[in-house]
RNA sequence: GCGCCCGUAGCUCAAUCGGAUAGAGCACCGGCCUUCUAAGCCGGCGGUUGUGGGUUCGAGUCCCGCCGGGCGCGCCA
């Protein structure tokens, strides 16, 4: 609807600049906005305020001007000049019945634009280390960046959503740790548990599974447990595999799909990480101090130096991370999204120092970064805690299980990202008018009744699923 | 101590690029069931936008200080 606006006042405009109202050569980016205010009518312009200056009047008079100079048309009722020299349209009738029309002509294409078309956005969301279970900050992130994906969609960009794994390093070295202590009878109280161990019990389950020489199928490969308490190497790739598994199902239930899973160890095996040093160290930002490999990040805005290569001679975290974001470049994203936590946000000005250190033309703010801030879960009234100890928390799928997945998912989109959110449970399933979604799903019904009653079909955009 | 995010009605939160009288839901108070679901509708109450300055025609929004909360600050990821 603001296009036929936009329309109207360019030909309103055209005439004036042509009367000699307005210099010939003035434009200004007005905008059209749907009113704050029902009195104020559907739309306004804050056109007249912007060009007061440029054409020598005060903003109310050229207002009235343009007002005077729209052509004549079917869709508004009556246009009015208010304020400061806002000009508000009320809508006819006949607009409404036109935007009906639309609608129903474009069905689920009904809102998309062109805006982005073609354009080819990469965005990565959850990038969970397959350690354990998501949890619901992993939701929040499936959610948040699913969403986004969709909206970058309607605009026609090309898509790609994309979830990074860190199946390389220490973590994964622990976890390999934790279920040999399991498959060995240990528990995590024991004394010869491992010092950064998973303390979970799908640790137990993992190990369990790799005992009974399971067969884990996913993503088109299997892994089956190789039964030998003694092979480490054997047991973590069981237990990624198996993990990566799990998190894929909760992903699958929470109805969010990936185009490319991209696993940090292939950055490795490409050589990926020792063509970003040897590039990075090319280019003259490295030094090297005590042993290690330093990267001079405060050349970029950091307020450190950090260290690239450590004096064990293995890298930390930071440089395939850089690799991984060099790839999208090298991939043809022009744009490319990074969805993280907000406790990860101390790794951005590292990676976006480590892409500009390359000198390769990579823009500035390439990635742009969505970041989103800590959930917590109330049950009964109270903050269920998250024990580091036990190793236990709220698990996706739980939540999924307990409450629905599109009441998980309208929750966790419906707050800001960038505020902290407290899920609470019980308002969740709770089926009254306190709880948004319920309240949501009655208009839907009501709608649906309406439609029945009046003997319409209903189509498909309101039984979708969605 | 330093960096990032947040602070808006009793509660949970909106407020588009700095624009009009800061809006919703819940809660509370009052009205409304012979016809589409009362799981609802209508109305009312409710604000020093944490605080003190500044910028300007105009600030919840931008800048500086302070107070409060969260997160981060490693040759961990």
């Amino acid at each position: 609807m603001k296009e036929p606006l936009r329309l109207l006042l360019d030909q309103a405009l055209e005439r004036l600049r042509a009367d000699g109202t307005l210099p010939a050569d003035v434009a200004a980016p007005f905008a059209i906005e749907r009113t704050k205010n029902r009195e104020h009518g559907d739309f306004a312009t804050n056109a007249a305020m912007l060009l007061a200056k440029s054409a020598r009047t005060n903003p109310r008079a050229l207002a009235q001007a343009l007002v005077a100079a729209l052509p004549q048309n079917s869709l508004l009722a009556k246009v009015e000049i208010a304020g400061p020299g806002f000009i508000n349209f009320f809508l006819s009738p006949a607009a409404y019945h036109e935007e009906m029309r639309r609608v129903h002509a474009a069905t689920q294409a009904y809102g998309t634009n062109r805006i982005a078309a073609g354009r080819r956005t990469g965005v990565e969301f959850v990038s969970a280390n397959p350690t354990g279970p998501l949890h619901i900050g992993h939701g929040r992130a499936a959610a948040v960046g699913d969403c986004l994906a969709r909206l970058l969609a309607a605009e026609g960009a090309q898509v790609v959503r994309e979830f990074y794994y860190n199946d390389a390093g220490v973590q994964i070295d622990n976890l390999a740790k934790s279920v040999q202590a399991r498959a060995k009878g240990m528990t995590p109280d024991d004394a010869g548990w491992p010092a950064d161990g998973y303390r979970g019990d799908y640790i137990g389950d993992v190990a369990n599974a790799y005992l009974r020489g399971d067969t884990i199928e996913f993503e088109d490969h299997a892994v089956t447990g190789a039964k030998d308490a003694d092979s480490l190497d054997a047991i973590r790739q069981f237990a990624v595999a198996y993990l990566r598994r799990e998190q894929n199902m909760d992903l699958e239930a929470f109805g969010v799909k990936f185009d490319v899973y991209f696993l940090e160890s292939s950055l490795y095996s490409d050589r990926k990480v020792e063509e970003t040093v040897r590039e990075l160290v090319a280019h003259g930002h490295t030094y090297e101090e005590g042993g290690a490999l330093w990267l001079r990040t405060t050349d970029f805005g950091d307020d450190k130096d950090r260290v690239m290569r450590k004096s064990d001679g293995t890298y930390t975290y930071f440089v395939p991370d850089v690799a991984y974001h060099l790839s999208k470049w090298q991939r043809g994203y022009a744009r490319a999204i990074t969805e993280l936590g907000a406790d990860h946000h101390g790794s951005l000005m590292r990676v976006k120092a480590g892409l500009q250190a390359l000198e390769m033309g990579i823009p500035k703010d390439y990635p742009e970064y969505v970041l989103h801030q800590m959930v917590t879960v109330m049950r009964g009234g109270e903050e269920v805690k998250i024990s580091k100890r036990a190793g236990s928390y709220v698990t996706l799928r739980e939540l999924i299980d307990e409450v629905g997945r599109d009441a998980v998912r309208f929750f966790l989109v419906y707050r800001k990202a960038d505020t902290e959110f407290t899920f609470d449970v019980d308002l969740a399933r709770s089926q009254t008018e306190e709880n948004p979604v319920y309240y949501v799903q009655y208009a839907h019904a009501r709608v649906c009744s309406v439609l029945k009653q009046a003997g319409v079909a209903i189509g498909d955009a309101s039984t979708s699923r969605r």
